[in-house]
RNA sequence: GCUCCGGUAGUGUAGUCCGGCCAAUCAUUCCGGCCUUUCGAGCCGAAGACUCGGGUUCGAAUCCCGACCGGAGCACCA
């Protein structure tokens, strides 16, 4: 889709070049914290990197910032889920990196600014140091030498001080004129153990986003940074550790808040209470944003591609409509997806003098992929909605199948008067689907709730399949058996 | 309060750095029509935008200033 630009400079459609970048060179990471699976937020990091990573034969590193046992405390499935989703996106990352293994890295680079005098163990209160630095004042601490802000660093890290005691903090310029630069934290104590239980407690002290996140894209040898907006700080702050340190910072880009407009705002904790609740049926609910959910419903990975590289990497913030998504979907999908009846509230439609048959739909209105076949007695099951638009003497087609007039409607009574096809346009003759009386249960879980009705039996061989239940809508079969479970994916 | 960022049709984007070829691109949505044994697909057509006000200039969506609106940071969250 987008085309190698290692050869040509040429801008494709979708994503601009990266600035000062070279073929080959590129090193580019996404950094979520595994506190919940991938939703469609975080899904424009992964693609949107990735999609430059490929442009430019570079190195995608997927970096796991799970630095924060407490308030964001990582959840341990999640780390697959993350890989997994990944995976499935085509945005297989060259490197995985857990930050809770590295710890004893960013240890050494604290030591080595404590050293240097770039950086104090301040034991100051929150609210005490916020009202210092909002006036640009310097805290007690912050003159302390390197040797006794050693002897405490090391107390921090022996476990000598309570959460909250003491903080490390790096010296910037308490002057700055954006209070938000100032003399920020990047070590604090937290004494409850790390979810992954090859961490567990074994740190006492943990680095803030800022720190941990310069010191590993240095590492790492990050040449380009994407992220949101609400980090755009990040690089005025972090820019005081690479001269410190006599790095160089890699060139970062932003971008706005995503939102859905079928989803209100959701956090991953909130969503993950409303399903510890049973609110939802889990992190696949049909109702989530997250591409688990997707995944089911059977969106496909190209579309949430085209879709997320389409959106580009503009600051602005954008308010899209799953529309969109939905239509990328759809030119991918409706070509391969084959046609079946499903009839939602059913009714039992008799027919009178009709001979038994099979009917022979074919599984694609233009595809060629063969027919389908339904035996048909005596009488069909036809939709609710349809029947409650008939009067007596309407004539209707049923879709591939015969036509017929209805002469009752209680008890519902129709009789057969042909198969003509020829002339159904000219006789504005309504044309309806149905279902065998003897066909299979479906269910299908939708964004707006769940349809229950009957289906063509041959939908059993479909499972994992998106199909088109005709003049429903798309949905991928998601299990077979007594009952057919269907989740919807779109019009 | 301090600081930063953004504002092109309903929505999302192109163009903004290096002013003229922009009476502004593409997609989606919506509305007409055609086609179709699906309310799907396809085809044709239509509608729809440079936040406002000043300034610079022969000329501004593009540069400057101001206002307004929106978002964000100032956490021992990420």
């Amino acid at each position: 889709m987008i085309e190698n630009m290692c050869a040509k400079k040429e801008p494709v459609k979708g994503l601009k070049p990266l600035e000062g970048a070279e073929c080959g060179k590129v090193v580019m990471r996404f950094a979520p914290n595994p506190n919940g699976p991938p939703t469609l937020g975080s899904t424009r990091g992964i693609v949107v990197n990735s999609e430059y990573v490929k442009m430019y034969e570079g190195k995608l590193i997927i970096r796991f910032d799970d630095t924060d046992p407490q308030t964001k405390r990582p959840m341990l499935e999640a780390y697959d889920w993350y890989l997994d989703d990944c995976k499935w996106l085509g945005a297989e990352p060259d490197q995985v990196v857990i930050a809770s293994d590295r710890i004893p890295l960013y240890y050494k680079y604290a030591r080595q600014l404590i050293e240097q005098g770039n950086a104090y163990v301040c034991f100051c209160t929150s609210e005490d140091f916020k009202n210092l630095k909002d006036i640009s004042e310097p805290c007690p601490h912050r003159d302390a030498n390197p040797q006794e802000n050693l002897m405490h660093w090391d107390k921090m890290l022996a476990g000598e001080y309570e959460a909250k005691d003491a903080v490390l903090r790096l010296k910037t310029d308490i002057k700055h004129k954006d209070p938000a630069i100032r003399d920020y934290g990047i070590f604090r104590i937290v004494k409850q153990p790390h979810p992954r239980p090859e961490v567990d407690s074994k740190y006492v002290v943990w680095p803030l986003l800022d720190f941990e996140g310069a010191i590993e894209d240095h590492e790492l040898g990050t040449t380009h940074i994407i992220r949101g907006k609400d980090l755009m700080d990040s690089e005025t702050r972090q820019t005081y550790i690479y001269k410190y340190l006599g790095w160089k910072y890699p060139k970062t880009m932003h971008w706005g808040r995503v939102k859905m407009h079928e989803f209100g705002k959701f956090s991953t904790s909130t969503l993950r209470r409303a399903i510890e609740e049973g609110e939802y049926s889990g992190w696949d609910d049909p109702r989530l944003p997250t591409l688990r959910a997707m995944r089911r419903r059977g969106i496909l990975p190209q579309a949430i591609r085209k879709f997320m590289i389409e959106m580009g990497v503009g600051e602005t913030d954008v308010s899209i409509s799953m529309d969109t998504l939905y239509a990328e979907n759809r030119k991918i999908i409706d070509p391969l997806a084959s046609r079946y009846f499903f009839v939602w509230d059913p009714v039992e439609l008799p027919i009178a003098g009709a001979q038994p048959r099979t009917a022979k739909p074919p599984k694609h209105p233009t595809e060629n992929k063969g027919h389908r076949s339904i035996d048909v007695a005596d009488k069909v099951l036809v939709c609710k909605d349809d029947v409650d638009q008939l009067q007596v003497g309407s004539r209707i087609r049923l879709k591939d199948l015969y036509n017929i007039e209805i002469t009752s409607l209680s008890p519902l009574q129709a009789s057969y008067i042909g198969d003509e096809v020829a002339n159904l346009k000219k006789d504005r003759m309504k044309i309806i689907h149905w279902a065998p009386v003897n066909g299979i249960p479906v269910r299908v879980l939708s964004p707006d709730g769940e349809f229950k009705g009957i289906g063509e039996k041959l939908i059993s061989t479909e499972l994992d399949k998106v199909v088109q239940f005709e003049r429903f809508g798309f949905c991928r079969i998601d299990s077979v058996g007594s009952e057919i479970v269907a989740y919807f994916t779109h019009k």
